[in-house]
DNA sequence: GTACATGATTGACC
DNA sequence: GGTCAATCATGTAC
């Protein structure tokens, strides 16, 4: 709508305001008269002091006056400055109390109906956009407020902080003109209503000289110019949340534009994949670790693992390679966890029995990838004679047996459980340790759906995932 | 341009 | 509500 025509309108709305006042009063003039038999000089009680002798002479005059007043409102300014009355009846000395009695009854009859409205509470409508659009950071002062919270959103989103800062500096860009737009149309509309109150102000204040008009009156009128004002501003707040949602939503699209995770999240998340191969269903807390980690949303975690499920069911021989890839490097961990886990076992318990499992320090202290490389063929081929484990169950139940209790503790038996499946998945793709290590389908999917093998044998079930599991995914 | 990889979405299922 | 499976849509390598 535009800006003429909603002065118009509400230029005519105030007209027919105005048009209905002039009723009310004609109305009122009607009956006041009539009732109080104004023409008969009992319209109004003697002034103090005086007798009833001149009284009939005072009478008259009031009732001349009255009757002007009456007469003058249905005429317009010009025709009653035209018959030269204006003047006269400014200056008569009973007009005060008579327009006061006037704006009385005016207050008591007609008006006061209107005066209900002007007890509105806040439209909820408009405070919703005024709401929104200071969400938004649109409305109120500009802080980067609502394209900050959605550049946030969009950043925790999309996991990579830095690939959106092209569309995050696009959408401030844009809600930056809306928000200008919105501003300057806003101010327009209230000097506007300004220049339109002030005239009519003025107008009711010239016409207040010939005819009723309480500044109470006057007051109420500039309310209904306010709420008319008002009423456009709204459409103009509607029109604006509209284009701030347009926006987002067009913003949200974008957002919704895929994007490849980053090699570090990529890792990670395969990490724990492969090295939670038995059972790759994070928990809820390994969710969102995961997606700490790798700078994304948990639903994104839950998306990947829920693809990779998927995918590596769908062609395992795709992923054999990434899968020994990550399990060696989750086994070199593992060897670095059981390291320390026995080293700080023997520092604590110095009376540990020495069995034949002991590791020998210079067995883990491991600086170079070679190294690495050939402690895990020793472990695999049993070269070494501290590793040379029957499988990889009993090199777990094993590591327990080292040190007695002293190893049950939840977070090294997690730990260490998660490296034995990628030992033992890496083992499982050896073909020459097959027969040692249990079948090669053992972290094959269900034919029905399932992940774990059912009939994997007792011996390779790891002991976390037996009663009194301490692992985080056996929750699920 | 095409093929493949990959993140996201959707509907069914439990 | 979480997962599976199919599918879509986009990114990437060639």
């Amino acid at each position: 709508m535009s800006f003429s025509i909603c002065v118009a309108q509400c230029t005519d709305s105030l007209a027919a305001t105005m048009d209905d006042q002039a009723r009310i009063m004609q109305s009122i003039g009607g009956v006041s008269l009539a009732g109080h038999s104004v023409q008969g000089g009992m319209a109004l009680p003697p002034p103090h002091g005086h007798d009833g002798s001149d009284g009939d002479g005072r009478k008259q005059d009031i009732g001349d006056i009255l009757h002007q007043i009456m007469t003058i409102t249905d005429q317009s300014l010009d025709e009653a400055q035209a018959k030269n009355r204006k003047h006269g009846l400014n200056c008569h000395r009973m007009k005060p109390a008579l327009f006061s009695v006037l704006c009385e009854i005016k207050e008591k009859t007609g008006l006061s109906i209107r005066g209900s409205q002007e007890e509105d509470p806040p439209d909820p409508q408009l405070m919703r956009l005024d709401n929104m659009l200071l969400a938004e950071g649109v409305a109120g002062p500009e802080k980067g407020g609502g394209s900050a919270a959605a550049a946030a959103a969009a950043a925790a989103a999309s996991g990579a902080a830095g690939d959106n800062s092209i569309e995050h500096s696009d959408y401030r860009a844009k809600l930056t003109q809306i928000r200008q737009i919105y501003h300057t149309e806003l101010e327009k509309y209230e000097q506007a209503c300004n220049e339109f109150t002030t005239h009519v102000m003025n107008l009711l204040r010239e016409q207040s000289r010939t005819r009723p008009i309480s500044p109470k009156e006057i007051e109420r009128m500039v309310g209904i110019i306010h709420r008319k004002f008002s009423s456009i501003q709204m459409q103009l707040k509607q029109s604006t949340c509209e284009a701030v949602m347009i926006l987002r939503s067009r913003f949200l699209d974008a957002r919704r534009k895929r994007r490849n995770f980053s090699k570090q999240a990529t890792e990670i998340l395969n990490e724990y994949f492969y090295s939670h191969l038995s059972n790759p269903y994070p928990s809820e807390e390994a969710k969102e670790e995961l997606a700490k980690k790798c700078s994304i949303t948990v639903s994104q975690v839950s998306n990947w693992f829920g693809n990779k499920r998927i995918r590596y069911k769908k062609n395992i021989g795709k992923f054999q390679e990434e899968a020994n890839l990550y399990a060696a490097k989750t086994a070199v961990n593992a060897a670095h966890a059981a390291a320390a886990a026995v080293q700080n076992s023997q520092a604590n318990s110095p009376t540990t029995p020495n069995s034949g499992f002991q590791m020998k320090d210079e067995e883990f202290q491991l600086d170079s990838a070679e190294s690495k490389n050939t402690l895990l063929t020793n472990m695999f081929t049993g070269s070494s004679g501290s590793f040379n484990l029957p499988n990889s169950g009993d090199m777990f139940l094993s590591m327990q047996s080292l040190n007695g209790d002293s190893y049950q503790g939840a977070q090294v038996g997690a730990n260490v459980q998660s490296q034995v499946d990628t030992l033992r998945h890496v083992i499982s793709q050896t073909a020459g340790y097959n027969d040692a290590f249990g079948r090669n389908t053992m972290y094959s999917p269900h034919a029905n759906g399932g992940w774990q093998d059912a009939t994997t044998p007792s011996s390779v079930i790891s002991p976390t995932e037996g009663p009194g599991s301490v692992h985080s995914e056996t929750s699920n």
